[in-house]
DNA sequence: GCAGATTTGGTCGACCGATT
DNA sequence: AATCGGTCGACCAAATCTGC
């Protein structure tokens, strides 16, 4: 784009003779607001450029001019933190942006979509670095950020990966996300073969990596008899965080397997852990978690011994019938 | 059939939380 | 503090796929 077209200004002559009626009167005050809007945004056009040209890399920019990056690489996530940052001490590092390479006097994010948000939300405007970038600079500057900060999970990363490859070739894929054609051979994969609804139902899941996510899909690609998607966006499981939601539903995917001395996990139909149950040939330990079922456990405390006596007592009066 | 691209299976060291 | 087990991303190599 041309920084001559960064503003279509209409031109008016401010010498032309009007006549005044009260109607026209109005007409010529808003055509007279309309100019000095123009002109104001032409003062500003004007200063961009002037700073540009004098190498000012950092300018405030009005966020409503700014739109975000043609790809999209986050979950909408919570920023709170991001805006009190922001309100206490201002915003430290400016955003990247270039100009839109279609729309005339707008801008597009390369990196720091988050903290574009939270400076819209404050009604601030924003400081931006304007470069001139093609579509691979923009992905690859946007990735580049992305490493950097190292707050992505891994399923957002691969998402990246997906949208990355409806447009690019997968060697600008990989120098944009910093992994290997293997690695990202298997980003595109797992996306491939998990419903995006059961993705969007799990959210980032920060913490949870390409094995775990791995698992989850050969889970869901064997298992007919739960809808992963329908038990991810449940009550119970909504109420947990991603990434507790995640291991949830691994475990109510996972089938149940019985074996002895081996460990098994004590969980609900829907997933929640309660505790371990461990088996061998002379006894059975039932280990629960305080934190998770504390009543449950101080349950089986009190009335294990009276669920025995009762059982027993059942036991015998069947015999004797 | 061949070459290059992609996928898959496996290993490695680093890291983290729990346990001793 | 030391140890252990589980998980992570990065990497390598072999197998498989794809286009010519």
């Amino acid at each position: 784009m041309s920084r001559k077209n960064l503003l279509n200004l209409i031109q008016v002559d401010a010498d032309m003779p009007v006549k005044t009626t009260a109607s026209d009167n109005k007409l010529v005050g808003q055509v007279a607001s309309t100019m000095r809007e123009e002109k104001a945004r032409q003062a500003r056009a004007d200063d961009i450029e002037r700073r540009l040209a004098e190498g000012q890399a950092v300018i405030d920019l009005d966020t409503a001019l700014i739109e975000p990056s043609f790809v999209r690489d986050r979950m909408p996530g919570d920023i709170n933190g991001l805006l009190a940052s922001i309100r206490e001490q201002g915003q430290q590092v400016p955003i990247l942006v270039r100009p839109h390479p279609e729309k005339s006097g707008r801008y597009q994010v390369a990196f720091g979509h988050r903290r574009l948000r939270a400076i819209q939300e404050l009604g601030l405007q924003v400081k931006a670095v304007i470069r001139t970038l093609t579509d691979e600079e923009l992905v690859i500057a946007q990735g580049q950020e992305n490493n950097e900060r190292e707050d992505l999970s891994y399923i957002e990363k691969s998402r990246f990966a997906q949208r990355l490859k409806e447009r690019f070739p997968r060697e600008v894929i990989t120098s944009a996300m910093s992994v290997d054609k293997a690695e990202l051979s298997r980003m595109l994969s797992i996306i491939d073969s998990l419903p995006s609804g059961l993705i969007d139902a799990i959210g980032p899941a920060s913490g949870i990596g390409r094995r775990s996510w791995q698992e989850l899909a050969d889970l869901v690609q064997k298992d007919a008899n739960h809808d992963p998607v329908a038990l991810a966006q449940s009550e119970e499981m909504q109420a947990m965080s991603s990434q507790d939601r995640f291991k949830a539903l691994i475990l109510a995917l996972k089938p149940r397997r019985i074996v002895r001395g081996l460990p098994e996990v004590l969980s609900t139909s829907s997933g929640q852990r309660l505790g371990h149950v461990k088996q061998s040939k002379t006894k059975l330990e039932i280990t629960v978690d305080r934190k998770e079922a504390a009543e449950f456990a101080a349950f089986l405390l009190n009335d294990v011994v009276a669920l025995f006596e009762e059982r027993r007592a059942n036991n015998v009066q069947k015999k004797e019938a």
